[in-house]
DNA sequence: TATTGTTATACTCTATAACTATA
DNA sequence: TATAGTTATAGAGTATAACAATA
């Protein structure tokens, strides 16, 4: 692996947000235009097809992805912390998927005030073949980027991710 | 330079999307939930920011931008382009920021259909102030990431962002 | 006919805050 | 007192589509 990425000429002028990044402006700066621009421009496609193909949002399938990795289900106050959604958020998505069948509430027996949400066997039939058709999206959309590439950005983001975390603490 | 970004060890479980990755989760699949996690963690703390020092929102700092580095002003339509969202929407933050004196609609002589956009020395004004700030947030949350990393990254989402415009030439 | 911009509409997501029921 | 979840509200952002004026 090298760092040959550094040193390739400059790219075509997308029209986006970061078309008017001026010489001046500071690395950190155009680093962060090119990352919001590149996540902007897969979170767009994926939502427009997510309606297209199955009529649903990227919340909603984000709900159920992470509930169909936890077969017991997951409490509301968890889903909050892992989409970064507020509690009442929660709520009114999973009171859209509970009216469609895809996922129910289950009462615990040791604490009255929760429950817990989980995908019902319509929802785990609905998401599989959701996931499939979206990890398909996703491996082509990444596809034209080398494994080494897609290796060093995975690490390089992880440090981003830390480093950012512990400047934010609240968020932990 | 050096590829150890790619054998770290395992980063902390920060409670987000990504919490929920699979041991067979494929690379691209791991790398596109970093890549939103990244984003939406660093995007949700400028945005909260910049409504509690400045009262404004991401959209609207972010046409700002666009304007204060074209001083002649920009058409709507290419404020459409750039800021990757329909007409309808380009007419409705134009309204908000003409009425609060920020920018202007001028007439253009050869087409009298459309307008140039242009920041008002008040808009000018407002508008460095809070870029100042702002960039000073961005410096700040990058500021770990070492130079070479940031420049490592930096290389690597161009590559990625000129591979998805090339999948998706509708928006190109 | 095509393009520029406006208007109207409807929907989703979001945060905030007040509320309840439990713990 | 604190926590889990609900409800109500208000606001922003978004796409879609119909429209007027102009090219």
């Amino acid at each position: 692996m090298t760092d040959s990425a550094a040193q390739l000429a400059p790219l075509p002028d997308f029209p986006d947000l970061e078309s008017h990044v001026r010489p001046d402006d500071h690395q950190a700066l155009r680093l962060w235009l090119r990352l919001l621009s590149c996540t902007n421009l897969i979170e767009n496609e994926v939502r427009s097809r997510l309606r297209a193909q199955f009529n649903t949002t990227l919340p909603r399938f984000d709900m159920m992805a992470q509930l169909d990795r936890v077969p017991e289900g997951l409490k509301m106050s968890d889903l909050s912390r892992y989409m970064m959604v507020t509690n009442g958020n929660i709520t009114g998505i999973t009171d859209q998927l509970e009216k469609e069948g895809l996922v129910e509430r289950v009462k615990v027996v040791n604490d009255r005030r929760s429950s817990l949400i989980r995908l019902t066997p319509a929802g785990k039939k609905a998401f599989a073949e959701m996931a499939a058709v979206h990890e398909q999206w996703i491996q082509t959309l990444f596809s034209d980027l080398p494994d080494t590439d897609r290796t060093t950005l995975h690490g390089l983001l992880g440090r981003l991710k830390s480093s950012i975390h512990s400047q934010l603490p609240s968020l932990a």
